[in-house]
DNA sequence: ACAGCTACCTTGCGTGGCCATATAGTGTGG
DNA sequence: CCACACTATATGGCCACGCAAGGTAGCTGT
């Protein structure tokens, strides 16, 4: 009951934060979906499954923050790799100031009377 | 259009946060939903309006997180103060520690190449 | 009477995360 | 040799939240 609240919530609590970790995390190199679904489960609980990783690299495919690159992988199908366009870096930038403007907000409000 | 990519996002970053700044304003004393919004507004652009309030305090009632108390005001119509239960405290703190854990999950991501 | 502020509430829309599911190539064990 | 497990990509439907817009009503000043 209690566990099912704040399971919804969490979830919320994620959207945005995803796209933004899936930004930062291509800005330093190129990476394809399966191994950005592995990295990220492993930050924070932030994913789930790959599920959640191709819808979000599809739509930033088609707003042209990324390109993608086929690539031949040692073992099992190909693999698709992502790597940020000057657009994706541009934006990937306001992001992150307006993620740490709202971060310092919440933590001012949320913060307050537990310093 | 990138103006539109990015108040589109934030608007999605903001969802759970906003909960949880109202759960979190209500921790110290009770309060009216008029007197929320307002002062929520002026914390980094977190709401826009009422109309993202009111529905969250009902949502709050219902799960039986706040309770209610109405008031009369010296000027204008009588006011609906919140306040938290025991149990929309214990949810508070729960809340607060899954936040404080994905705000430095997503910072390390975020931080990695530019600290 | 009227404008304007206070204060409450509801409806409909857009969007993103998640589950389940589908597809397919590659290697391993019974 | 076939079933299984792992790698890898992709999609459709569901749900919850935030938000703009709109509506109701009380009180004050002109």
């Amino acid at each position: 009951m209690d566990a099912d609240l704040l399971g919804n919530w969490t979830t919320q609590l994620r959207k945005g934060l995803l796209e933004l970790c899936v930004l930062a995390t291509l800005r330093g190199e190129r990476m394809y979906g399966y191994d950005l679904a592995k990295r990220l489960s492993g930050v924070a609980g932030l994913v789930t499954g790959e599920g959640t990783i191709y819808p979000i690299l599809s739509r930033f495919k088609k707003d042209g923050l990324v390109e993608t690159e086929l690539a031949e992988s040692p073992d099992g199908p190909a693999r698709k790799y992502y790597r940020l366009t000057p657009r994706g870096r541009a934006l990937l930038g306001k992001m992150l100031a307006a993620w740490a403007e709202v971060r310092d907000g919440v933590d001012r409000v949320a913060g307050e009377g537990q310093p």
